[in-house]
DNA sequence: TCTAAAAAAGACTCCGTTGTCTTTTAAGGG
DNA sequence: CCCTTAAAAGACAACGGAGTCTTTTTTAGA
């Protein structure tokens, strides 16, 4: 697997936000664990660094939850994968040949380089507003359970 | 990271075996590990499971050790992927979005599947004696430490 | 000010990958 | 046949991501 699990909560988590939360108030932390089917306790902790990193917003208490905010709708998909795992070494070979670079290529060094461009740059031009396009009606059920 | 460390270590054995053992009757693991800076006893784990699936040889006692054999060089990367990991769900979105497919895609879906594509056609088409070519004297100090 | 609601925080368990260690098996040479 | 060498095999420990549980903090409303 590319992405880890907690990504995926994380990116699943946003975009039900921004889908769902556009009028009402506030989404609680509930709700979005049950409709998702993600543990409810875990997706805590990956909502709560989403706030932290300030992607989100949050407030305790009665009628609180989480909702979107100023940055929520420019994330990329690169930070959100940065906010929810480790600091991905993306410097050296993925073949984890340890001398490998442009100046002492493996053989398949321009290849792999030319694909991780294009996946960079993938995820670093996605944002969350581009994912939330309402001339996809049916997108919602995508990041729902059935 | 993409691969893991058992991968890497694979990948890098063999192309150690293929590049020096080609005179020498047998590589054995001391020499494969300290050279590679691998821990040796996981080398070892790795390379059973690699002479099990009979895409190396090896042999007991004195002078015994590890060697290429008939289906070493016709090895594709995608196969070590195999051998050393668990075996990849290449089927559902790396997105993790549940119900995105071809017929109902996520947004990025079509992107992806390409990226993916291109990827898997990488994996497949480049075996172990498309990494050992002779144009690239240097390429043995890539999978070395230093 | 008191109570209920909901996120924040932190300790803990579980599991797969990685890594270590010891014992067993097989091969060569005297 | 015995001894040495080196891989094979299997048990065990360390570590990080994933998931659970309990306690604390903050807020709204009566």
């Amino acid at each position: 697997m590319i992405f880890s699990k907690s990504f995926g909560y994380a990116l699943r988590g946003v975009l039900y936000i921004s889908m769902t939360g556009e009028d009402k108030t506030r989404v609680q932390l509930d709700e979005i664990a049950s409709e998702l089917a993600i543990p409810r306790h875990f997706l805590g902790k990956v909502m709560k660094k989403l706030v932290k990193e300030g992607v989100l917003s949050s407030l305790k208490g009665p009628y609180g939850g989480f909702s979107i905010n100023g940055k929520t709708m420019e994330t990329s998909l690169l930070q959100l994968v940065d906010m929810t795992g480790e600091p991905e070494e993306f410097s050296s070979c993925v073949l984890r040949l340890r001398k490998c670079n442009s100046v002492n290529p493996c053989p398949m060094h321009h290849q792999i380089e030319s694909l991780r461009e294009q996946w960079q740059t993938l995820l670093t031009s996605t944002t969350i507003v581009d994912l939330v396009r309402k001339d996809m009606p049916d997108f919602i059920k995508s990041i729902a359970i059935i």
